[in-house]
DNA sequence: AGTCTACTTGCGACAAATCGCAGTAATCCC
DNA sequence: GGGATTACTGCGATTTGTCGCAAGTAGACT
């Protein structure tokens, strides 16, 4: 999803935040990240479209638009970055293995009923809609049966 | 829980790691802490057991600990900054209320149960056990709807 | 279109975090 | 205990992230 399908403008402005081209410009770069990006990555995409944009500018702007709900964080591999996503048409979680590192999808409909029920228990409302769990994946299972006896 | 109750020496060598008194010195101040906290309280706590303590040293120490699995890790309230917590007898979960801040533990016990469902459908045996999870608190709730009228 | 006001930017200075490297010390094995 | 090995620390240099402030500009109102 590009960020020409999300109505930015309205989403910026329902907030009391002003639509500047800087702003724009660290949505697109954002966009054009792909998938999970570090700010390094989105610094230099941003200065791609705007050349001489400033860095406390692009870190501002990620606040903001993060803030808008125009934008994702999800902490990184180390647990000590952040990484930066666009907001995806439906919400997703990801799971990681903690053992090969791959990552897969989890749409937000099998999440749902999860949700639920913890919402049952806790009397929260959930909103937070970008987990990342971490785990071991069936494979990496699998390879550590074989060598490890328990 | 004081690190005294847990086989630091074990657990760090178990993962290949030394025992060096630094990282016991930030061990001893994540500990001391208390609950979650940042990196500049943990290098304050960790100079007052050792003066000459480098920032370096503290930063690399706490990778360490979190690999050896003796610390958590968990996002602070911008989503930007990581906050660092001596690992729990049992383990838990954090509720984050987006109104008003206020967090609510959540145990790993009934969690664990939720987090079945997901095992099942995904083949992920779930491992991470420290979310931070982010949501609108009972009392938020109801506040809200005396004001908003939806 | 022009004016006003408050929000936003870029800049410079600062603080926090990372990295390579040379010296140091924890562990291992005798 | 003593010596060899190799991971670890402290340091300096660098990069990354934050902050205050003056200049600029988006949005509102006319
Ligand atoms: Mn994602
Ligand atoms: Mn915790
Ligand atoms: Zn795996
Ligand atoms: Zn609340």
């Amino acid at each position: 999803m590009t960020h020409h399908r999300l109505n930015y403008v309205e989403a910026l402005h329902a907030h009391g935040y002003r639509v500047t081209p800087q702003r724009v410009t660290v949505l697109d770069a954002v966009c054009r990240a792909g998938g999970h990006a570090r700010p390094a990555q989105i610094l230099a995409l941003a200065r791609e479209g705007d050349l001489h944009i400033d860095r406390s500018t692009v870190y501002r702007s990620l606040e903001v638009l993060v803030k808008a709900g125009l934008v994702l964080t999800a902490p990184g591999e180390s647990g000590i970055d952040t990484l930066y996503e666009i907001v995806q048409e439906t919400p997703h979680h990801h799971l990681r293995c903690t053992v090969c590192g791959r990552e897969t999808e989890l749409d937000g409909e099998s999440a749902a009923r999860l949700f639920e029920n913890l919402e049952r228990e806790t009397g929260y409302r959930l909103t937070g809609d970008h987990l990342m769990l971490t785990g071991v994946c069936p494979e990496c299972q699998a390879s550590s049966n074989n060598q490890v006896v328990e």
